[in-house]
DNA sequence: GCAACACATATCCGTGCGGTTATATGACGA
DNA sequence: TCGTCATATAACCGCACGGATATGTGTTGC
């Protein structure tokens, strides 16, 4: 079954959460223990977090003996790229808030 | 105080929160009463969710007599589409999965 | 002025969720 | 084989949040 605007949004809307989605996007693949260092949560959260993450799609994880690997899934970001879309192609026509974001899109 | 992607993400995560922001992309200004039809939630949970949209940025209240008309603030996404472009960017060089994505926001 | 209306606010309630500690599972090294 | 390590799961807890009902505030029409 495809991953709803609904599961995406409510996923990303904890902060820790998108943390370290956001640790493994910059820093790429890591694994349980390198992201519980300076998560500012327990090891058991972060497995949660992670598990959470995994079901919404946007990590995919690589089991490797008794490590696993996690690695940000960029291609689960694209129903939220198309909603924002969605919404502001809403307002074509309403130029005076679109010029705004499309300068930012482009940077 | 600028609106973090905190306050953004947390306030879109609510879906019937997220459908009155959609349908003021859709269907423009609307009242209060109008939005509480068909909203599935009474006229207060309405009143409340359209306070925390306005206390985001993402929409705009216009008193009119004992009207209010709400209106959505396209500008107010702007930070999303920051975050996602700053994530996806944050993969260049991996242009298996970027593929895709472009082609979505370009439609 | 008064009743009806549109909306906001107050108060309360149930529940979902993020956090913890404790424990299970399973892999590696000695 | 046995202890240790890495991670997942279980069980529990507190609280924030979305919902409802009740009421307040201000406006319009008669």
């Amino acid at each position: 079954m495809p991953v709803t605007h609904d599961v995406l949004f409510r996923t990303l809307a904890d902060p820790t959460r998108r943390t370290l989605f956001e640790r493994l996007c910059q820093e790429g693949e890591q694994t349980v223990g390198a992201l519980t260092a300076g998560a500012g949560v327990s090891q058991p959260a972060v497995s949660k977090h992670l598990g959470v993450l995994k079901s919404a799609g946007l990590v995919r994880d690589r089991p490797d003996g008794r490590l696993t690997h996690y690695s940000a899934r960029l291609d689960a970001l694209a129903p939220l790229i198309d909603w924002t879309s969605q919404m502001t192609g809403f307002w074509e026509g309403r130029f005076d808030q679109l010029e705004d974001l499309l300068g930012r899109m482009d940077q």
